[in-house]
DNA sequence: CGACTTCTGGCACAGTGTGCCATAACCTCA
DNA sequence: TGAGGTTATGGCACACTGTGCCAGAAGTCG
């Protein structure tokens, strides 16, 4: 999940040297580009760091600095995802109910460009069906529903300890995955569309 | 989570030798005791399997036969309370709606006794808490939604791609899950009741 | 005793991730 | 042209994880 275009975040080096200094030789999306291509030939255990590095035409050392773990390169685009789930939570009226505003933004915030249909496909194969990725999810995920949380609660003026707003964000967080569960299972469906549907059935709309 | 005494399963070799052949020198309970006291010492990722090993008084090897991985070691009891909670579905009225087992049965699938409610918290906090281990606990976690969205298909007469079975068993593990994050923020509270009170929050009981 | 079974320990090996350091490639300013 | 600063790279050594392989220990049974 958490597939789409965008800015890359925190590994991004950039192709171009803007502050001086030697011009970096990849990028993180290139590097991820490449990965990902090779997972999908040979499954994600066979191959090593040293085979997507020299795909790459970087040394293994030089990996590491841009993914800390050689599955952290199927999360490239992670952090936009996130950026972009804040900033539509954000940018909604006030006025409009909180759980009406999840249900918009979550979709919205993991849409795609038709053209990277398949591409998002493949990605959500690898994230849900192979163990050591599927592992390393759980930090994105926190964080994704820790935005959900945080603005219920904002909207709530409650604190932390808030049991709605803790459970609204479990709610968004498990919607979201089992809609890109259930969207591998039906591709021919669209993504966005199933996880409104999951996110009506599990976001308590009861309390406003 | 899923912290409860109980017999454990698969690692389990026992003390003794029932069916011939060399006696075991150690168990995997004894193993989680060491290693989960010096996880607590030391921190996770600052104890190493031949420090387990050797407090154990066994070799790297043969802890590697207990269990496959270093975090394995933490969800000793999982299969207990992943059959305990299987029994407790089945043996449910068949006219009691369906949301109300799974609010009963899970609870107190993962209650303990009150002697071991500081172990618990102990086992829940390192569970929660340190990266690599809460990583190991997806595939723990789909079981135990697995669990719930086949019982809540068997009751509604569906299939596999019933939306509602999907989301009451993704509604269980974040209810779950939540529970165990707020009973690590307030311990004085009781982790069942807890539970049940995110558990009447997140799962659709609309639907009967 | 020998035959069979099960558990153990040691070793070698591939792979991951990190710290350290020398060096390459680019900038700007003189 | 060259010096000094900055950033990226590559190589190496190292600790650790997890696995395959195999010899051998320690029981049971006939």
């Amino acid at each position: 999940m958490w597939d789409h275009a965008g800015v890359s975040g925190s590994g991004e080096r950039g192709a171009v040297a803007d502050r001086g200094g030697r011009p970096a030789l990849t990028s993180a999306r290139e590097l991820a580009e490449v990965a990902q291509e090779l997972f999908l030939e040979r499954g994600f255990e066979n191959v090593s760091v040293d085979d997507i590095a020299a795909a790459a035409g970087v040394s293994r050392r030089t990996f590491f600095r841009y993914f800390s773990t050689k599955a952290d390169v199927l999360w490239v685009e992670s952090p936009a995802e996130l950026a972009r789930f804040r900033e539509l939570l954000a940018a909604a009226p006030p006025e409009e109910p909180y759980a009406d505003v999840l249900c918009r933004a979550a979709p919205r915030a993991l849409s795609h460009p038709p053209e990277r249909r398949t591409w998002a496909l493949h990605r959500a194969e690898l994230l849900l069906t192979v163990p050591a990725v599927l592992e390393k999810a759980t930090v994105r995920h926190t964080e994704w529903r820790r935005i959900a949380t945080e603005f219920v609660a904002a909207r709530r003026g409650s604190g932390p300890d808030d049991l709605v707003a803790i459970a609204v964000g479990h709610a968004v967080l498990a919607a979201t995955v089992a809609a890109h569960e259930y969207w591998l299972a039906h591709p021919d469906q669209e993504l966005p569309d199933i996880m409104a549907r999951f996110l009506h059935l599990l976001v308590p709309a009861g309390t406003g």
